[in-house]
DNA sequence: CTCCAGGCTGAGC
DNA sequence: GCTCAGCATGGA
């Protein structure tokens, strides 16, 4: 039987370690190896790494309960159970879209410790600007190295991480120096598109208090921004989950599975919409890591 | 060598 | 409206 319900079990260690538990639906394998984040790695004594927005934690597993080291206890509460998600109900989601297919229970099972992040939306918008056409393995390096070079340091266990850097440190920087993180043609997207969000021409802050399409059109209007990268950042940043960015992944499995359900990526959105309601980015996350990890390996 | 990777833009219909 | 080459880079 799993926890259902708003309420996270928290309890403070005391020496900057805060214990969460026991978390049901949670596996960082599943929510960090996804593909929805690129700024999580894991040690070689099994723990986690991760930076998000100006922070950084380290992160224990083991199997029923979260140990954070690094970050308050108030810093936890605040920050890292929202970002993690944990105090939503995943077991009712996952009856729900478990119940509407045979197959989807099985990428629902397959992944059942993932959990939809609530990243910061530029990071989001600007990393998902970056993965077109790429493989996951070098936007890691990619984003990396912005970070690097042009993200804000954070001390973090006597040494340095970096945040990813703000729209106005990138919207200043000519291609030559951007050239550094070896992104190729997107490039003149990131830039342009953080001179776009820098001037004020989308104000990311108020995506979440619009409805999805027009959230979507909004950010639709940014150079190097399309349908896909639109509803990965919405998506990813826990501002829209109906947001169903569809891929090449997700759209040969939904075509195996429901033929006639259309070809096309906009038919394909509709359908999920249609049959998954709000939790159609859920259901098509829970597919993609499937068909994922199941035809290439992780 | 070719093909592929969490696509998008701009040109030509 | 629609289709589609071209796009930088690095790994398989």
């Amino acid at each position: 039987m799993e926890m259902t319900g708003k309420t996270v079990p928290f309890v403070d260690m005391a020496d900057g370690i805060t214990r969460i538990g026991p978390v049901n639906s949670f596996d960082p394998t599943h929510t960090f190896l996804c593909g929805q984040c690129f700024r999580w790695n894991r040690t070689e004594s099994g723990d986690w790494l991760g930076v998000a927005g100006s922070r950084a934690m380290r992160l224990q597993w083991d199997g029923r309960r979260l140990t954070i080291s690094g970050a308050t206890p108030e810093e936890v509460r605040t920050f890292w159970i929202p970002y993690l998600d944990l105090e939503a109900d995943y077991p009712k989601w996952k009856e729900n879209l478990s119940a509407s297919d045979a197959v989807m229970a099985e990428a629902v099972a397959f992944g059942a410790g993932l959990r939809l992040l609530r990243q910061d939306p530029w990071e989001t918008l600007a990393t998902f600007l970056i993965s077109q056409n790429n493989g996951i393995p070098r936007i890691r390096t990619i984003v990396d190295a912005l970070c690097r070079c042009f993200g804000e340091p954070i001390p973090f266990e006597g040494s340095t991480v970096y945040a990813f850097p703000s729209p106005n440190v990138l919207a200043s920087l000519d291609a030559c120096e951007m050239d550094v993180c070896r992104a190729g043609y997107r490039n003149a997207y990131l830039l342009k598109t953080s001179r776009q969000v820098a001037e004020g021409e989308v104000d990311l802050s108020r995506l979440s208090a619009l409805p999805y399409r027009e959230a979507r059109d909004s950010l639709l209007t940014l150079h190097g921004v399309g349908v896909k990268v639109a509803d990965c950042a919405l998506l990813f940043s826990g501002i829209h989950r109906s947001a169903f960015p569809v891929d090449r992944w997700v759209l040969r499995v939904m075509n195996a599975l429901y033929p006639g359900s259309g070809s096309t990526t906009e038919s394909l959105q509709g359908f999920a919409r249609e049959r998954w309601g709000v939790m159609a980015g859920l259901a098509q996350e829970y597919l993609f890591h499937y068909a994922r990890v199941k035809k290439i390996g992780i």
